[in-house]
DNA sequence: CGGTAATCGAGACGGTACGTCATGTCTTACA
DNA sequence: TGTAAGACATGACGTACCGTCTCGATTACCG
């Protein structure tokens, strides 16, 4: 985020003006929400100058980004390596599930993918930030699983990822239910094994009179 | 959202306005978003006063939600009988999916998003109008499946669904890939059938004969 | 002011109505000012439809003036003939400053001053209401003295009258001194004797060799 | 009216900004009076921001004041030292008179005094400012004269002032009649002299040699 | 006695201004 | 150069009145 190249002349940038941007932003984003959040207000709760946020963010988007980017970055360096599929799944996504729901990050969420919506540039940037590593590590472990052959070969790794992490962010946006780690279980079973019964032996056998 | 209750007093409400506002919104917030839309510009555009808009509709959210409503609830709620659970499936989705792609609804679904996430009052709205009458749909879907014996009875009816519609939602908000009806296929198809090969006898056992 | 011919057709005035709006707007323009009082809180005041009141009042400031006028005629019909210019005026001024200062008038007058000084129109109804029979009467207390050689038969009469009701719109409308019986009496008694001691045995003496 | 102090950090005020709101008031103001004259056209006309004015100017009323106060002021308070109280009566109300019945700022005393009556700060404020370095230079005039033996000791001096200006006032206010030179001298003369004729000799003995 | 007409209640409407708030820029003094 | 302080132009906010209007209901008269 931090634009302006350091040219080792001048003053050097106050750190300490810097945390308490974010600190503040993040109190004011997770309790009110990013519309409660004028750069006035966090400029007063942070102690510092307004030019000083927007010489860093140019916007308070750009600074509720950095602000989730850093809180959410500081949990996420997990080895999923736990030799099946499932279990690798459950570690990824229960790690995703116990962040997201720890804190009403739902809010700051739904203001980030509002901007994105209408700024492309901000889109752009969300999804490296956000988005990018996620799937990559996703990525990873459904490519692990086709080569020990548990999965298909000819598996749409997309469209997978999609089935796996759509579900966690509707909960986390739409509040309609809880988003914890039972959900994640069943989320994984679901996608790995189907809605219809196994057609062997399954619920089909009691139609055999 | 015409609460008021039409007593026979007084000067009637002006249903032309009434269409006027909600045209005029429909257009703005399709073509910038939310947060560039203002009250103002809405009157203006709709040859209204800002003040029959506030009469009516007490935010711009309440007025995005009645406008999203009305253009989605014109498409008739289909009857989705096809016989087999993965033929209503995609007759529902696709429906949807066509629906909120043809034009760029996400930009107005992330803003009510966003909204409802610090306004639970408006969070109850838009759940009853948007999202109770699709999820009410799927799950009779569903049910007539457990009815057929597609699938076993005690399937987790909530999580299917959020399996069915989290993914569209996240293509919806994220637009990282395209909500296509390819994607509707491969979604259902990968709900029903499952990421992981038959246990039993291997994918493909039953080609070996 | 009920301009509406009646023409013996149609429903006729409804008087209660009429009497109601004189009474809520006076009690809103005495507690608050003209400022403070709009036609739709006279309305829900009087227990009246707005459209009652435009029926019959163009503007709040005729209403304003109409009960004013009404509170005001209530007492004027005093008779001044005490036999002495100095009885009269006090009777006369006397009567006015009672009235004018036993509720906040002050505050009714200076709205529809302001009102008359871009408002010809209304200005020559002001007059011809509050201003003229006022100075009618004391031009007859006047032209009483000048016939009983009280007063020089070429005293300026409008400046007169002047000299005496200024001194009392004074003091209702800047609120700086008390507006009393003793400042009446003060004000008569110095418009009659003048400021200077009397020149036959005053100060002058001294000048006379 | 600028209050806020300066602590030489920040932004200057600009004070350009400063009179072009003053003169653009100064305009609508005596044209149209301030019930016609809105914040935003002052705004537009000065070519400034709403938000700028509110900073200064609490209310329009406030920002009459110190419109009126600066185009009053600006004509210096002479030194009324012409020998005789009526010399310097006349004087001290021409000067007035001249200055109030130059430009229609009947509108904006009338306007200023409607607020003053339901507003004490307010009042306080404009009598601060518009009245009592008024009454404070007539004081002294008939201060001196007392001294000199011009009027009686005993002479209510408030009374004696209102006798003065009231008249004045009303005529601005009232604009029955124009205020103009003659009239000043015909209140101070009449103020002087009294109506009635003098008691000891007449009021044509000083005439009789 | 039924028609005509004026009044009244209720309240929706287009319009204007209000006073506040947030954004993003700019200007100063200080570090 | 970076920062705190804070003034500024811009523009949207949501509210309040204004004066007009459209209804249905009411109450007289007049033919």
């Amino acid at each position: 985020m931090s634009q302006p190249v350091r040219t080792q002349r001048g003053r050097p940038r106050n750190e300490t003006a810097h945390q308490a941007v974010l600190t503040a932003a993040a109190e004011l984003l997770l309790d009110h929400g990013l519309h409660a959040v004028s750069m006035d207000a966090v400029a007063e709760r942070a102690g510092v100058s307004k030019a000083t946020i927007y010489r860093w963010w140019p916007t308070k988007e750009t600074l509720a980004l950095e602000m989730l980017f850093t809180q959410w970055a500081a949990v996420t360096p997990l080895r999923y390596e736990t030799g099946s599929l499932g279990g690798d799944l459950i570690a990824l996504l229960q790690a995703w599930a116990r962040l997201a729901s720890g804190r009403p990050y739902g809010r700051v969420v739904a203001a980030l993918l509002a901007q994105a919506q209408t700024n492309p540039v901000f889109s752009a940037e969300y999804q490296r930030r956000m988005l990018d590593p996620r799937r990559h590590q996703a990525r990873a472990i459904l490519a692990q699983a086709v080569a020990r052959g548990e999965i298909a070969a000819g598996t749409k790794i997309e469209v997978a990822i999609d089935l796996l992490y759509g579900p966690l962010y509707h909960r986390l946006l739409h509040g309609h239910a809880p988003l914890d780690d039972q959900f994640v279980d069943d989320v994984v079973e679901m996608a790995l094994r189907g809605l219809q019964p196994l057609p062997s032996a399954g619920p089909d056998a009691e139609t055999q009179p």
